[in-house]
Formats: C-alpha cells, structure tokens, sequence
DNA sequence: CTGGTTGCAAACGGTTTGCAAGGCA
DNA sequence: TGCCTTGCAAACCGTTTGCAACCAG
C-alpha cells in the first residue's frame, strides 16, 4: 500500500478523519525509504515545518499500525521503528556501526524453515521477522 | 558454554572477580531457559533470597555479555533479553497473546538465504536473528 | 592495599496518560 | 453539533550514571 490516496481511503473507511496533521504524518511515512522511529519522525516533521506536538506523533503511529498501513520493527535500539507495509516480502541488514537499517527483497525464503518448525513445535506461526546484523558497504 | 565452571574460569582470565553475587546471577541464568529481561531476573533473584541492587544485575548482564558469556536479544517488548549463548544453533518462537519465548533448535538453516544476499547487496553479514511470531499451544 | 564491585539516589529518554481545547464530518 | 483529534504537562518505566562504601585478590 504505497498509494497516498488509497492509504487516505482505507483510513477513512475505518472512521477515521483525514486532518491536515494526518495527512503529512503519512505523507513524510511514504517519502521514507527506511524504517523510522517515532521520535526521528517528529523532528523531521517538525524541520518540514509541519509544527506539531511529539505525543501526536505517537499516537498517529500507533492509529496507523493499528488501521494496518504501518508495522512495527525493532534492531536492538531502545525504540521502535516504523514503516509503511511493503507490497513485496523484505527483510532488514542492521549495521552494527553506524546503526542504518536497509531494506532487502526476499521471496519465499522460509517456507522450508516454517514447514520443519510445523514437525517440530505445536507453535502457530502467524508472522515472522529476520534481520541481518554486520557492516554495511560504508562502514566495512 | 553451559557449564559454570568453564564460565566462571573464563570471566577470570579477562580480569573479572568471582563475588558471591557474579556467582548467584550467572547460577540463575544457567538454571533458566528462555530468555529473560533484567528486571525479571533481579525479582526472582531477591524472591530465592539473594538480595542485590537491581543496578547491579543491569552492570552485571552488561560485562556477561562483553565477556560474551551472554547474548542480547529483543522481541518487540520495551525491555531486552538475555540468555547464556547457546552451543546449538537457535532461533524464537513468540507468543503474541501471553508473550512466552520458546527456543528451537535449527541447524545450517539460513545458509541459503545468506548466499542470496551476498549475491544481491555488499552488506557483510556476521549475525542473524530469526523470530516467529504467532500464538503458542496453550494459547491456541 | 588497591582497583574492581556494589548500593543508593537521582537523572535520563522513549513512551503513555489525563484533561481541556480544537476542528473535521 | 458530536466525537475524533490535538496540545500540554505530568506520569511512567526500563535503564544509566555519579559517588561513596565495600571487598576479592
């Protein structure tokens, strides 16, 4: 879901209201190319000149993951991060110096895992998270 | 390194003192086995009667883990966990509903995928981690 | 004796909450 | 107009820090 007005629709459908503040939390979510916490989106809004208040923020992003156009992510930080749900199935490459989080395309890469967890475990597997730590091209 | 001595004789050599109270944490951590947050681990260390600073444990699972006796993880909870590292390969299966953390082993299981990335980015891996989110048999 | 270890209290930083005011439908 | 949304201030909670007392080697 990486269509403006379509994420604008499905909010609006599920009763919510397009406010102007809204509509810029999930206009600065779409330009972000890499998951960001809610404290760095807030300053970022705020340099934008979208002046608003950090409780705000927290509470879209908490609307929004719940109205399911964002998911939650966390690398080991203190806080979480967000983006906007990728059509495509991705995994993340944390680096462990300077902490940047890329994104990488991957289909259809545990299916083999999940069936031998099924003969393993009585555990029902909903959703999955994989992340690779190590040093990315810039820190290597 | 699940034997204690073969622990405590290392921490040891990198110049750590073995005080009652690095000896109580460190038997608490091998007795238990699913990962466990600082917090939780200064309660049940005060419930079995080993009074300490609740300070203490948070310095103390600091050096266990640059001693490289423990490894940090984190399952989208606001506090991390922690767990002796294991001999076997592991990964996590999370409960959404009541929050367990259950192991289980899997060998060579990402080697394929590993190989996929080399091919597509220049990110150098040196970890992963892999966790399953769902509901666990009692919560089913 | 000496430097690593511990307890205590206070600070820190990301996040949440209560409440009154504001604004979209 | 009614209820969702927002701002503000304060609380929250896991974690960190500074400092003096303590104790293992």
């Amino acid at each position: 879901m990486h269509d403006e007005s379509a994420i604008l629709k499905s909010l609006q459908q599920q009763g919510c209201r397009l406010t102007v503040v809204r509509k810029s939390i999930i206009r600065a979510l779409l330009k972000i190319k890499t998951p960001i916490s809610t404290l760095e989106l807030h300053e970022k809004l705020v340099k934008a000149k979208f002046d608003m208040n950090k409780t705000t923020v927290y509470r879209e992003i908490e609307s929004l993951k719940e109205a399911g156009v964002i998911r939650e992510l966390q690398f080991g930080e203190r806080m979480k991060r967000y983006e906007i749900i990728p059509e495509d199935h991705r995994h993340h490459l944390i680096c462990k110096r300077c902490k940047t989080v890329e994104d990488v395309v991957m289909e259809d890469d545990l299916d083999e895992i999940e069936k031998r967890l099924k003969k393993q475990t009585k555990f029902m597997v909903q959703d999955h998270a994989l992340a690779f730590y190590g040093l990315c091209v810039k820190c290597q």
